[in-house]
DNA sequence: CTAGGGTTAG
């Protein structure tokens, strides 16, 4: 069971004597007190106890209903117990006693009962309301439009919020907020800031809520100007102080990238952190993967005597992000469980992601486990799972849970497809990719960028480039996600030109591209031998596009030159990097070395590998390779020794096609497949065609957009 | 007896 809040001692214990008094006393019909005593212990000693009290008031009045509804509508909330919805539920139904008694209803009924439909999302229960607000001609009383203005806003009915809040006769900083916090919320950037604009023009003072919201606005580097400009007004307008506006200013700080200034904040704090501070600091180390501090923030909070929540308990567990915090994660599980935090669906939600990110060889029992020992599972508890095993190429096991999924879960949504599209390609299993996709149709989330990609990406793996672009008009296009998969669809399939007049397109959508896209285009050329092209992306991308070059960048500039035969150019791009090239860097120039025979480069470059990597056995192969093409057997004999007593074999790859619902699976050199020779003569007729076709000029479609 | 605001997991 879960800890009881800390209660409020001298207000709870007057009124306990006022209550005594009214007992003994026989002044039964002092109302008035009665409803003084339910309204602090409402506040200090919960639901129930202002339950108990509202029975025992003799004569009950319409201030005594508005103070348990008020009650009702304002009991704190946990994820695992249904109590919050049912509070909000009885707001309702003691709203509908109150007016079957006759009594009168006014505008702090009304706030109240809003305010819990408002918690609930209980639209048509909302509109009802609305009626009466008008009926009873309350919709002039800046209260009730107010409480209407955030009923609307909660219910992501952002049109009805600003219709109501427009045609308030007079608004307080309450009401913009009410309507600013509903922008907020939805992302609408734009219109939160205009509102602001207009709420200062209209010498509405903006005050620690208004800033608390537009501070969740910031979201990404991107918002770096726009936070310097909030920090001054905060400052203007004396809000700097003010703890709510501070935490909200941590978790902007960080999400900016600006970790050192989220820090500033925390510290300057000092008297008047809170729960939600240190919760904030928590997520911010998280965010950027800093898990010693998170930990050691994790410690001092104890030793503060902070009353840690599921908050902290999801960030802390959530930066453990590799093997190495393993057994971090395992004590942060044990913890959840002494704290009786074990009902909390997030909780459990992160250490499922903990468990799926901590896992040495990708299995995935600890995080089954905890999914298993689930009383309440969300859409995000069965999407971890589904992810993780697609991700960690589990790929039929994520089909299968797909299937679970479908029977008894409520719904399918954007990140399942996702992710389960995804295992259909690792499989290369286009007919039941098709299937989904037909699910995907009907469900209507072709739209969503993510699905889009995942279609596409499915589509072009299994060669059919046409239904991968279908699946490209289908979608939003509105974020980088989907061209980068379209463009690295073409580029696969060699045809550079569409993939770069795609970069075109996407740039006069202004849909900004990243650093993904940026692989999609450079190996797009190098497969075609646009070397100056590629070459020319790779210079420009951090000055032009304001997208830092990465480790893959270089590796597909290696790519670009070593596959053109200029592999000199290779090295000296190696050689000016500002960073130490990784193994998946020199084993492109290795390749290359083997296409154009530069045995001497080759060794230079295996040299480098084997002390990065001497484990990694498609080294040891390339080389071995190498040296019987140069007929160097000493050499390949040695190779071949040292790979023996390092333990290391040569691990075969698989091809694999699905011809009707049956899968034939080949490895290299394999003729143990029952149609062995007519595969072999249909792939010697099939070079020959490569032969012919690629002796004449390649012809480029022209490509369409919708 | 009322209305708005800050922290979490894919």
């Amino acid at each position: 069971m879960r800890a009881p809040p800390p209660l409020s001692a001298a207000p709870l214990l007057s009124a306990a004597k006022t209550h005594a008094r009214l007992i003994k006393s026989g002044a039964a019909s002092d109302t008035h007190a009665w409803n003084a005593v339910l309204t602090a212990y409402s506040r200090s000693a919960g639901l129930a106890r202002a339950r108990d009290l509202f029975d025992e008031i003799p004569q009950r009045d319409s201030v005594s209903w508005n103070a348990l509804i008020a009650a009702h509508a304002s009991s704190p909330t946990s994820s695992s117990s249904s109590s919050s919805s049912s509070s909000n539920a009885l707001s309702w139904d003691l709203f509908r006693a109150m007016r079957a008694l006759g009594l009168p209803f006014d505008h702090y009924t009304l706030g109240s009962v809003l305010k819990a439909v408002a918690r609930s999302a209980r639209l048509q229960f909302g509109r009802q309301l609305h009626s009466l607000v008008l009926k009873s001609g309350l919709d002039r009383n800046v209260f009730s439009a107010s409480a209407l203005v955030g009923m609307y806003a909660k219910c992501a009915s952002l049109r009805d919020a600003s219709r109501v809040f427009e045609a308030m006769p007079e608004r307080n900083a309450v009401s913009w907020n009410a309507l600013l916090a509903g922008y907020a919320e939805a992302g609408e950037v734009d219109a939160a800031f205009r509102l602001f604009g207009r709420m200062e023009r209209a010498s509405s003072v903006p005050d620690e809520a208004t800033f608390a919201s537009l501070l969740t606005l910031v979201d990404g580097i991107a918002y770096h100007r726009l936070m310097c400009q909030l920090h001054g007004k905060i400052v203007k307008y004396g809000q700097a102080k003010d703890s709510v506006v501070c935490n909200a200013a941590i978790t902007a700080y960080s999400q900016c990238g600006l970790i050192g200034d989220s820090i500033k904040v925390f510290d300057k704090m000092e008297d008047n952190r809170d729960l939600i501070t240190w919760n904030s600091m928590l997520a911010a180390y998280a965010c950027h993967g800093l898990t010693d501090c998170a930990m050691e923030l994790f410690v001092k909070m104890q030793e503060f005597g902070i009353n840690q929540d599921m908050y902290t308990f999801t960030s802390v567990i959530s930066s453990c992000t590799d093997h190495g915090h393993h057994n971090q994660g395992r004590i942060l599980h044990g913890l959840v469980t002494k704290r009786g935090l074990d009902g909390e669906t997030p909780v459990f939600n992160a250490l499922i992601a903990m468990y799926i990110r901590t896992s040495e060889n990708g299995m995935m029992e600890d995080a089954v486990k905890c999914f298993d020992s689930m009383e309440f599972r969300d859409s995000v508890t069965w999407n971890s799972i589904l992810t993780g095993l697609s991700q960690n190429g589990l790929s039929t096991e994520a089909l299968r849970f797909f299937g679970h999924m479908r029977s008894v879960e409520f719904k399918i949504d954007h990140y399942a497809f996702s992710a389960v599209l995804r295992s259909c390609s690792d499989l290369a299993i286009l007919q039941l990719g098709q299937q989904i996709h037909g699910l995907v149709l009907r469900t209507g989330f072709a739209s969503n960028d993510f699905v889009a990609s995942s279609l596409i990406f499915m589509y072009s793996k299994c060669g059919v480039i046409d239904d991968a672009r279908s699946s490209f008009h289908e979608s939003d296009k509105c974020s980088s996600v989907s061209w980068n998969s379209i463009i690295f669809g073409y580029a696969q399939h060699g045809q550079a030109r569409i993939a770069l007049d795609l970069f075109t397109k996407m740039q006069e959508r202004k849909v900004p591209p990243d650093h993904i896209t940026f692989v999609g285009l450079i190996s797009a050329c190098s497969h075609i031998g646009l070397v100056e092209e590629g070459f020319n992306f790779l210079k420009t991308m951090e000055s032009k596009y304001g997208v830092a070059i990465r480790m893959e960048h270089y590796a597909c500039g290696v790519d670009l030159f070593g596959r053109a035969g200029r592999l000199d150019e290779a090295k000296e791009l190696i050689d000016s990097m500002p960073f130490k090239p990784d193994a998946t860097v020199w084993m492109t120039l290795l390749g290359a070395c083997r296409i154009h025979g530069n045995m001497e480069l080759a060794s230079e470059v295996a040299k480098h590998l084997l002390e990065a990597e001497p484990r990694e056995h498609s080294t040891y192969v390339l080389l071995s390779c190498m040296y019987s093409g140069f007929g160097m057997w000493n050499d390949r004999a040695l190779l071949q020794r040292e790979m023996r007593n390092r333990g290391l074999s040569k691990v075969p790859g698989w091809s694999w096609i699905e011809v009707k619902s049956k899968v034939h699976s080949f490895n290299a050199e394999d003729r143990s497949h029952p149609q062995a020779e007519e595969i072999y003569e249909m792939i010697v007729m099939l070079i020959e065609e490569i032969e012919v076709f690629s002796s004449r000029e390649s012809e480029i479609d022209d490509f369409e957009f919708g």
